[in-house]
DNA sequence: GTCTATACACTGATAGAC
DNA sequence: GTCTATCAGTGTATAGAC
Protein backbone atom coordinates (compact mmCIF):
# COMPACT_ATOMS: atom_id res chain seq x y z
CA UNK A 1 0.00 0.00 0.00
CA UNK A 2 0.77 3.37 -0.55
CA UNK A 3 -0.90 4.67 2.61
CA UNK A 4 0.97 6.16 5.09
CA UNK A 5 -0.18 3.65 8.11
CA UNK A 6 -3.75 2.51 6.67
CA UNK A 7 -5.21 1.81 10.12
CA UNK A 8 -9.28 0.36 10.91
CA UNK A 9 -9.31 4.07 12.12
CA UNK A 10 -8.56 5.42 8.89
CA UNK A 11 -10.52 4.04 6.83
CA UNK A 12 -13.40 4.97 8.52
CA UNK A 13 -12.54 8.47 8.42
CA UNK A 14 -11.66 8.16 4.66
CA UNK A 15 -15.06 6.51 3.90
CA UNK A 16 -17.08 9.34 6.13
CA UNK A 17 -15.46 11.67 4.04
CA UNK A 18 -16.29 10.35 1.09
CA UNK A 19 -19.85 9.77 1.41
CA UNK A 20 -20.24 13.15 3.06
CA UNK A 21 -18.22 15.47 0.30
CA UNK A 22 -19.78 13.20 -2.38
CA UNK A 23 -23.60 13.89 -1.25
CA UNK A 24 -23.15 17.39 0.09
CA UNK A 25 -20.01 19.29 -2.12
CA UNK A 26 -16.32 20.28 -0.50
CA UNK A 27 -17.66 23.56 0.71
CA UNK A 28 -21.33 22.69 2.72
CA UNK A 29 -18.93 19.86 4.52
CA UNK A 30 -16.74 21.20 7.15
CA UNK A 31 -14.16 18.75 9.23
CA UNK A 32 -16.14 19.05 12.37
CA UNK A 33 -19.09 17.35 10.25
CA UNK A 34 -16.76 14.59 9.35
CA UNK A 35 -15.68 14.35 12.95
CA UNK A 36 -18.91 13.86 13.99
CA UNK A 37 -19.74 11.45 11.42
CA UNK A 38 -16.64 8.95 12.94
CA UNK A 39 -18.03 9.95 16.35
CA UNK A 40 -14.23 11.95 17.55
CA UNK A 41 -13.15 15.77 17.59
CA UNK A 42 -12.26 17.42 14.90
CA UNK A 43 -8.41 17.93 15.95
CA UNK A 44 -8.30 14.46 15.95
CA UNK A 45 -8.88 14.22 11.71
CA UNK A 46 -5.40 15.56 11.30
CA UNK A 47 -3.47 12.22 13.04
CA UNK A 48 -5.27 10.47 9.91
CA UNK A 49 -5.22 13.24 7.49
CA UNK A 50 -2.14 15.55 8.39
CA UNK A 51 -2.40 17.43 5.65
CA UNK A 52 -5.81 18.95 5.90
CA UNK A 53 -9.16 19.52 4.34
CA UNK A 54 -8.30 19.99 0.72
CA UNK A 55 -5.42 17.11 0.82
CA UNK A 56 -8.37 14.79 2.05
CA UNK A 57 -11.17 16.01 -0.17
CA UNK A 58 -8.39 15.30 -3.18
CA UNK A 59 -7.48 12.02 -1.68
CA UNK A 60 -11.17 10.33 -1.23
CA UNK A 61 -12.43 11.95 -4.63
CA UNK A 62 -9.29 10.40 -6.68
CA UNK A 63 -10.39 7.29 -4.68
CA UNK A 64 -14.08 7.17 -5.29
CA UNK A 65 -13.66 7.75 -9.03
CA UNK A 66 -10.79 5.10 -9.35
CA UNK A 67 -13.23 2.64 -7.42
CA UNK A 68 -15.69 4.08 -10.42
CA UNK A 69 -13.32 3.01 -13.38
CA UNK A 70 -12.87 -0.34 -12.08
CA UNK A 71 -16.26 -0.94 -11.39
CA UNK A 72 -17.48 0.38 -14.47
CA UNK A 73 -14.63 -1.91 -16.75
CA UNK A 74 -16.02 -4.73 -14.65
CA UNK A 75 -19.80 -4.33 -15.32
CA UNK A 76 -19.49 -3.60 -18.26
CA UNK A 77 -17.22 -6.48 -19.44
CA UNK A 78 -19.28 -8.91 -18.20
CA UNK A 79 -22.69 -7.92 -19.46
CA UNK A 80 -23.23 -8.78 -23.01
CA UNK A 81 -22.09 -7.71 -26.10
CA UNK A 82 -25.49 -6.09 -26.58
CA UNK A 83 -25.87 -1.59 -25.72
CA UNK A 84 -28.73 -2.02 -23.63
CA UNK A 85 -26.76 -4.60 -21.63
CA UNK A 86 -23.97 -2.97 -21.38
CA UNK A 87 -25.92 0.72 -20.45
CA UNK A 88 -27.70 -1.06 -17.92
CA UNK A 89 -24.75 -2.28 -16.09
CA UNK A 90 -22.83 0.54 -16.30
CA UNK A 91 -26.07 2.15 -15.14
CA UNK A 92 -26.57 -0.25 -12.54
CA UNK A 93 -23.41 -0.08 -10.77
CA UNK A 94 -23.39 4.05 -10.76
CA UNK A 95 -26.95 4.04 -9.03
CA UNK A 96 -25.41 1.22 -5.94
CA UNK A 97 -22.37 3.80 -5.80
CA UNK A 98 -22.16 6.65 -3.36
CA UNK A 99 -23.68 9.73 -5.85
CA UNK A 100 -21.63 11.34 -8.27
CA UNK A 101 -22.49 14.60 -9.22
CA UNK A 102 -20.62 15.63 -11.86
CA UNK A 103 -22.56 18.97 -12.56
CA UNK A 104 -21.90 20.10 -8.76
CA UNK A 105 -18.51 18.76 -8.55
CA UNK A 106 -17.40 20.89 -11.93
CA UNK A 107 -19.33 24.00 -11.10
CA UNK A 108 -18.78 24.22 -6.77
CA UNK A 109 -16.49 21.61 -5.74
CA UNK A 110 -13.25 21.87 -8.55
CA UNK A 111 -13.11 26.39 -8.57
CA UNK A 112 -12.79 26.08 -4.54
CA UNK A 113 -9.92 23.51 -4.26
CA UNK A 114 -6.42 24.54 -5.90
CA UNK A 115 -6.01 24.64 -9.95
CA UNK A 116 -3.32 22.33 -10.04
CA UNK A 117 -5.71 19.90 -7.79
CA UNK A 118 -8.73 20.80 -9.66
CA UNK A 119 -7.13 19.97 -13.35
CA UNK A 120 -5.86 16.87 -11.99
CA UNK A 121 -9.07 15.58 -10.75
CA UNK A 122 -10.75 16.98 -13.28
CA UNK A 123 -9.18 14.46 -16.00
CA UNK A 124 -9.28 11.53 -13.51
CA UNK A 125 -12.98 11.69 -13.62
CA UNK A 126 -13.16 12.23 -17.21
CA UNK A 127 -10.65 9.34 -17.77
CA UNK A 128 -12.67 7.06 -15.12
CA UNK A 129 -16.25 7.36 -15.71
CA UNK A 130 -16.54 9.00 -18.96
CA UNK A 131 -14.39 6.73 -21.35
CA UNK A 132 -15.70 3.62 -20.28
CA UNK A 133 -19.12 4.45 -21.38
CA UNK A 134 -18.08 5.93 -24.33
CA UNK A 135 -16.51 3.09 -25.09
CA UNK A 136 -19.95 1.23 -24.96
CA UNK A 137 -21.43 3.86 -27.33
CA UNK A 138 -17.98 3.48 -29.99
CA UNK A 139 -18.69 -0.53 -29.94
CA UNK A 140 -22.11 -0.84 -30.65
CA UNK A 141 -21.26 1.85 -33.38
CA UNK A 142 -18.85 -0.63 -34.46
CA UNK A 143 -20.92 -3.79 -34.28
CA UNK A 144 -23.91 -1.79 -36.06
CA UNK A 145 -26.30 -1.70 -33.63
CA UNK A 146 -26.73 2.14 -33.39
CA UNK A 147 -25.95 4.89 -35.70
CA UNK A 148 -22.53 7.01 -35.07
CA UNK A 149 -22.68 9.43 -33.14
CA UNK A 150 -20.70 11.76 -30.36
CA UNK A 151 -19.79 8.89 -27.70
CA UNK A 152 -18.33 11.73 -25.32
CA UNK A 153 -21.85 14.08 -25.81
CA UNK A 154 -23.90 10.70 -24.97
CA UNK A 155 -21.30 9.27 -22.03
CA UNK A 156 -21.86 12.70 -20.39
CA UNK A 157 -25.60 12.69 -20.83
CA UNK A 158 -25.97 9.18 -19.65
CA UNK A 159 -24.24 10.65 -16.43
CA UNK A 160 -26.19 13.31 -16.13
CA UNK A 161 -29.63 11.17 -16.60
CA UNK A 162 -27.96 9.07 -13.77
CA UNK A 163 -27.65 11.46 -11.26
CA UNK A 164 -30.92 13.26 -12.69
CA UNK A 165 -33.01 10.37 -11.08
CA UNK A 166 -31.64 10.73 -7.35
CA UNK A 167 -32.98 14.43 -7.36
CA UNK A 168 -36.43 13.34 -8.94
CA UNK A 169 -39.16 14.26 -5.86
CA UNK A 170 -41.20 11.31 -4.21
CA UNK A 171 -44.47 11.90 -6.61
CA UNK A 172 -42.49 11.22 -10.05
CA UNK A 173 -39.71 8.56 -9.03
CA UNK A 174 -42.86 5.73 -7.89
CA UNK A 175 -40.58 3.18 -9.28
CA UNK A 176 -37.00 1.85 -8.29
CA UNK A 177 -34.46 3.40 -9.71
CA UNK A 178 -33.36 0.65 -11.47
CA UNK A 179 -36.92 0.37 -13.40
CA UNK A 180 -36.54 4.28 -14.42
CA UNK A 181 -32.69 3.77 -15.58
CA UNK A 182 -33.78 0.84 -17.73
CA UNK A 183 -36.58 3.08 -18.90
CA UNK A 184 -34.36 6.20 -20.03
CA UNK A 185 -31.52 3.55 -21.85
CA UNK A 186 -34.69 2.04 -23.54
CA UNK A 187 -35.82 5.50 -24.89
CA UNK A 188 -31.81 6.38 -26.09
CA UNK A 189 -32.03 2.61 -27.50
CA UNK A 190 -35.34 2.87 -29.47
CA UNK A 191 -36.47 6.18 -29.12
CA UNK A 192 -40.00 8.11 -28.17
CA UNK A 193 -41.39 7.15 -31.62
CA UNK A 194 -43.66 4.58 -32.31
CA UNK A 195 -41.96 2.73 -33.87
CA UNK A 196 -43.55 2.49 -37.89
CA UNK A 197 -43.14 -1.06 -38.88
CA UNK A 198 -44.87 -2.21 -35.77
CA UNK A 199 -48.22 -0.34 -37.08
CA UNK A 200 -48.45 -2.42 -40.36
CA UNK B 1 -44.24 46.29 -8.41
CA UNK B 2 -43.81 44.78 -4.42
CA UNK B 3 -40.30 45.70 -4.29
CA UNK B 4 -39.32 47.72 -1.61
CA UNK B 5 -37.84 50.51 -3.56
CA UNK B 6 -36.47 49.04 -6.75
CA UNK B 7 -34.00 51.65 -7.44
CA UNK B 8 -31.84 50.71 -10.71
CA UNK B 9 -28.71 50.25 -7.65
CA UNK B 10 -30.79 47.21 -6.56
CA UNK B 11 -31.30 45.52 -10.04
CA UNK B 12 -27.57 45.34 -10.34
CA UNK B 13 -27.08 43.66 -6.93
CA UNK B 14 -29.91 41.20 -7.61
CA UNK B 15 -28.58 40.17 -11.21
CA UNK B 16 -25.08 39.94 -9.66
CA UNK B 17 -26.06 38.06 -6.55
CA UNK B 18 -28.91 35.69 -9.07
CA UNK B 19 -25.33 34.84 -11.41
CA UNK B 20 -22.90 34.37 -8.92
CA UNK B 21 -25.45 31.62 -6.99
CA UNK B 22 -26.52 29.87 -10.20
CA UNK B 23 -22.93 29.48 -11.02
CA UNK B 24 -20.85 28.51 -7.96
CA UNK B 25 -23.93 27.46 -5.52
CA UNK B 26 -25.43 29.33 -1.90
CA UNK B 27 -22.20 28.26 0.63
CA UNK B 28 -19.56 28.90 -2.08
CA UNK B 29 -20.72 32.43 -2.83
CA UNK B 30 -19.65 34.85 -0.11
CA UNK B 31 -21.54 38.30 0.02
CA UNK B 32 -18.36 39.85 -0.47
CA UNK B 33 -17.93 38.32 -3.50
CA UNK B 34 -21.67 39.94 -4.40
CA UNK B 35 -20.61 43.39 -3.69
CA UNK B 36 -16.96 43.11 -5.80
CA UNK B 37 -19.68 42.21 -8.28
CA UNK B 38 -21.14 44.86 -7.98
CA UNK B 39 -18.10 46.99 -7.51
CA UNK B 40 -19.35 48.65 -3.29
CA UNK B 41 -18.28 47.06 0.02
CA UNK B 42 -20.44 44.11 1.36
CA UNK B 43 -22.49 46.27 4.86
CA UNK B 44 -23.66 48.14 1.53
CA UNK B 45 -25.25 44.92 0.45
CA UNK B 46 -27.98 45.30 3.51
CA UNK B 47 -28.97 48.62 2.05
CA UNK B 48 -30.50 46.69 -0.75
CA UNK B 49 -31.35 43.16 0.94
CA UNK B 50 -31.81 44.12 4.48
CA UNK B 51 -32.64 40.91 5.14
CA UNK B 52 -28.94 39.28 4.82
CA UNK B 53 -27.76 36.13 2.61
CA UNK B 54 -30.53 33.63 2.93
CA UNK B 55 -32.87 35.98 2.03
CA UNK B 56 -30.91 37.52 -0.66
CA UNK B 57 -30.67 34.21 -2.38
CA UNK B 58 -34.19 32.92 -2.01
CA UNK B 59 -35.09 36.29 -3.72
CA UNK B 60 -32.94 35.61 -6.47
CA UNK B 61 -33.42 32.28 -6.95
CA UNK B 62 -37.13 32.46 -7.35
CA UNK B 63 -37.11 35.41 -9.35
CA UNK B 64 -35.09 33.14 -12.02
CA UNK B 65 -37.48 30.34 -11.36
CA UNK B 66 -40.50 32.29 -12.09
CA UNK B 67 -38.68 33.74 -15.11
CA UNK B 68 -37.55 29.84 -16.42
CA UNK B 69 -41.58 29.25 -16.14
CA UNK B 70 -42.67 32.23 -17.96
CA UNK B 71 -39.81 32.25 -20.82
CA UNK B 72 -40.29 28.19 -21.33
CA UNK B 73 -44.00 28.48 -21.19
CA UNK B 74 -43.64 31.20 -24.35
CA UNK B 75 -41.14 29.34 -25.96
CA UNK B 76 -42.94 26.48 -26.06
CA UNK B 77 -46.43 28.14 -26.91
CA UNK B 78 -44.76 29.74 -30.21
CA UNK B 79 -43.25 26.68 -31.69
CA UNK B 80 -45.05 24.15 -33.76
CA UNK B 81 -46.89 21.54 -31.96
CA UNK B 82 -44.37 19.00 -32.67
CA UNK B 83 -42.21 17.02 -29.77
CA UNK B 84 -38.93 17.72 -31.62
CA UNK B 85 -39.30 21.47 -32.40
CA UNK B 86 -41.13 22.06 -28.76
CA UNK B 87 -38.48 19.95 -27.04
CA UNK B 88 -35.90 22.15 -29.03
CA UNK B 89 -36.96 25.39 -28.06
CA UNK B 90 -37.38 24.86 -24.24
CA UNK B 91 -33.93 23.30 -24.63
CA UNK B 92 -32.66 26.92 -26.57
CA UNK B 93 -34.73 28.85 -24.33
CA UNK B 94 -32.22 26.76 -21.00
CA UNK B 95 -29.16 27.24 -22.56
CA UNK B 96 -29.71 30.93 -23.05
CA UNK B 97 -30.40 31.44 -19.32
CA UNK B 98 -27.80 31.40 -16.48
CA UNK B 99 -27.07 27.71 -15.74
CA UNK B 100 -29.93 26.25 -13.41
CA UNK B 101 -28.23 23.20 -11.70
CA UNK B 102 -30.98 21.08 -10.71
CA UNK B 103 -29.10 18.48 -9.23
CA UNK B 104 -26.44 20.94 -6.98
CA UNK B 105 -29.63 22.89 -6.21
CA UNK B 106 -31.24 19.91 -4.17
CA UNK B 107 -28.24 18.44 -3.28
CA UNK B 108 -25.87 21.92 -1.71
CA UNK B 109 -28.05 24.43 -1.32
CA UNK B 110 -31.36 23.60 -0.38
CA UNK B 111 -30.06 21.54 2.89
CA UNK B 112 -27.92 25.09 3.75
CA UNK B 113 -30.98 27.01 3.74
CA UNK B 114 -33.83 26.66 6.26
CA UNK B 115 -36.00 23.99 6.08
CA UNK B 116 -39.03 26.60 5.51
CA UNK B 117 -37.63 28.01 2.42
CA UNK B 118 -35.80 25.26 1.00
CA UNK B 119 -39.84 23.32 0.50
CA UNK B 120 -40.94 26.08 -1.25
CA UNK B 121 -38.14 26.70 -2.94
CA UNK B 122 -38.04 23.14 -4.24
CA UNK B 123 -42.24 23.17 -4.82
CA UNK B 124 -41.08 26.30 -6.86
CA UNK B 125 -38.93 24.89 -8.98
CA UNK B 126 -40.47 21.86 -9.94
CA UNK B 127 -43.59 24.09 -10.56
CA UNK B 128 -41.63 26.33 -12.91
CA UNK B 129 -39.61 24.57 -14.88
CA UNK B 130 -40.73 20.77 -14.75
CA UNK B 131 -44.59 21.08 -15.84
CA UNK B 132 -43.59 22.78 -18.82
CA UNK B 133 -41.43 20.16 -20.28
CA UNK B 134 -44.00 17.56 -18.51
CA UNK B 135 -46.54 18.70 -20.94
CA UNK B 136 -44.63 18.42 -24.00
CA UNK B 137 -44.39 15.07 -22.86
CA UNK B 138 -47.55 14.38 -22.57
CA UNK B 139 -49.18 16.49 -25.12
CA UNK B 140 -47.28 15.03 -27.84
CA UNK B 141 -48.48 11.58 -26.39
CA UNK B 142 -51.78 12.54 -26.99
CA UNK B 143 -51.36 13.08 -30.05
CA UNK B 144 -50.02 10.06 -30.68
CA UNK B 145 -46.39 11.31 -31.70
CA UNK B 146 -44.61 9.12 -28.56
CA UNK B 147 -45.23 6.17 -26.69
CA UNK B 148 -47.03 7.12 -23.59
CA UNK B 149 -43.96 7.34 -20.61
CA UNK B 150 -43.48 8.66 -17.29
CA UNK B 151 -43.50 12.59 -18.60
CA UNK B 152 -41.67 13.12 -14.92
CA UNK B 153 -38.72 10.96 -15.44
CA UNK B 154 -38.57 11.87 -19.10
CA UNK B 155 -38.38 15.96 -17.77
CA UNK B 156 -36.05 15.96 -15.30
CA UNK B 157 -34.01 14.24 -17.51
CA UNK B 158 -34.21 16.48 -20.11
CA UNK B 159 -33.35 19.01 -17.72
CA UNK B 160 -30.04 17.05 -16.47
CA UNK B 161 -28.88 16.17 -19.98
CA UNK B 162 -29.34 20.56 -20.96
CA UNK B 163 -27.23 20.98 -17.50
CA UNK B 164 -24.56 18.27 -18.86
CA UNK B 165 -23.86 20.49 -21.74
CA UNK B 166 -22.38 22.74 -19.71
CA UNK B 167 -20.07 20.48 -18.18
CA UNK B 168 -18.33 18.78 -21.39
CA UNK B 169 -14.70 19.68 -21.87
CA UNK B 170 -14.00 21.09 -24.42
CA UNK B 171 -12.19 18.37 -26.54
CA UNK B 172 -15.82 16.57 -26.60
CA UNK B 173 -17.77 20.02 -26.94
CA UNK B 174 -16.75 20.74 -30.50
CA UNK B 175 -19.89 22.06 -32.02
CA UNK B 176 -22.41 25.18 -30.11
CA UNK B 177 -24.22 23.98 -27.68
CA UNK B 178 -27.50 24.49 -29.66
CA UNK B 179 -26.82 21.75 -31.74
CA UNK B 180 -25.46 19.35 -29.14
CA UNK B 181 -28.90 19.83 -27.12
CA UNK B 182 -30.75 19.37 -30.60
CA UNK B 183 -28.56 16.07 -31.36
CA UNK B 184 -29.83 14.99 -27.97
CA UNK B 185 -33.53 15.39 -28.39
CA UNK B 186 -33.19 13.50 -31.75
CA UNK B 187 -31.69 10.72 -29.90
CA UNK B 188 -34.94 10.97 -27.31
CA UNK B 189 -37.36 10.90 -30.20
CA UNK B 190 -35.61 8.82 -32.74
CA UNK B 191 -33.58 6.52 -30.45
CA UNK B 192 -29.82 5.75 -31.58
CA UNK B 193 -31.00 2.49 -33.48
CA UNK B 194 -30.57 2.50 -37.05
CA UNK B 195 -34.31 2.40 -38.29
CA UNK B 196 -35.29 -1.11 -39.70
CA UNK B 197 -38.07 0.55 -42.32
CA UNK B 198 -34.60 2.45 -43.94
CA UNK B 199 -32.84 -0.81 -44.01
CA UNK B 200 -35.21 -2.01 -46.99
C1' DG C 1 -5.29 7.78 18.75
C1' DT C 2 -7.96 10.95 20.92
C1' DC C 3 -8.49 14.79 23.72
C1' DT C 4 -8.46 20.09 25.29
C1' DA C 5 -6.95 24.53 24.37
C1' DT C 6 -5.85 27.96 21.38
C1' DA C 7 -4.45 30.74 17.34
C1' DC C 8 -5.93 32.81 13.20
C1' DA C 9 -8.67 33.82 9.02
C1' DC C 10 -13.08 34.39 7.05
C1' DT C 11 -18.03 35.26 7.00
C1' DG C 12 -22.43 37.26 8.11
C1' DA C 13 -24.19 40.98 10.36
C1' DT C 14 -24.83 45.72 12.86
C1' DA C 15 -23.86 50.70 13.98
C1' DG C 16 -22.98 55.04 12.71
C1' DA C 17 -20.37 58.74 9.85
C1' DC C 18 -20.58 60.97 5.37
C1' DG D 1 -26.30 54.74 -1.00
C1' DT D 2 -21.97 53.84 0.26
C1' DC D 3 -18.42 53.89 3.46
C1' DT D 4 -15.38 52.45 7.81
C1' DA D 5 -15.21 50.07 11.97
C1' DT D 6 -16.37 46.42 14.66
C1' DC D 7 -18.48 42.20 16.54
C1' DA D 8 -19.76 37.33 17.18
C1' DG D 9 -19.69 32.93 15.19
C1' DT D 10 -17.59 29.40 12.66
C1' DG D 11 -13.92 27.09 10.04
C1' DT D 12 -9.25 25.31 9.42
C1' DA D 13 -5.23 24.30 11.60
C1' DT D 14 -1.53 23.62 15.38
C1' DA D 15 0.45 22.41 20.08
C1' DG D 16 0.72 19.64 23.68
C1' DA D 17 -1.40 16.60 27.51
C1' DC D 18 -3.04 11.91 28.28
Amino acid sequence: MTDQHSTEARARVLDAAEQLFSEHGYKSVTLRDIAKAVGIKHASLYHHAPDGKEALFVEVTERGLRRHQAGLEAAIQQAEPRIEAQLEAAAHWLLAQPVLDFGRMMSSDMPAIGEVHARRLSEIAYASVMQPIQQIFRQAAARGEIKCANAGLLAGGLLALVESIHHLPAHIATQPKTGMVDAWIDVIVNGLRPNPTTAY
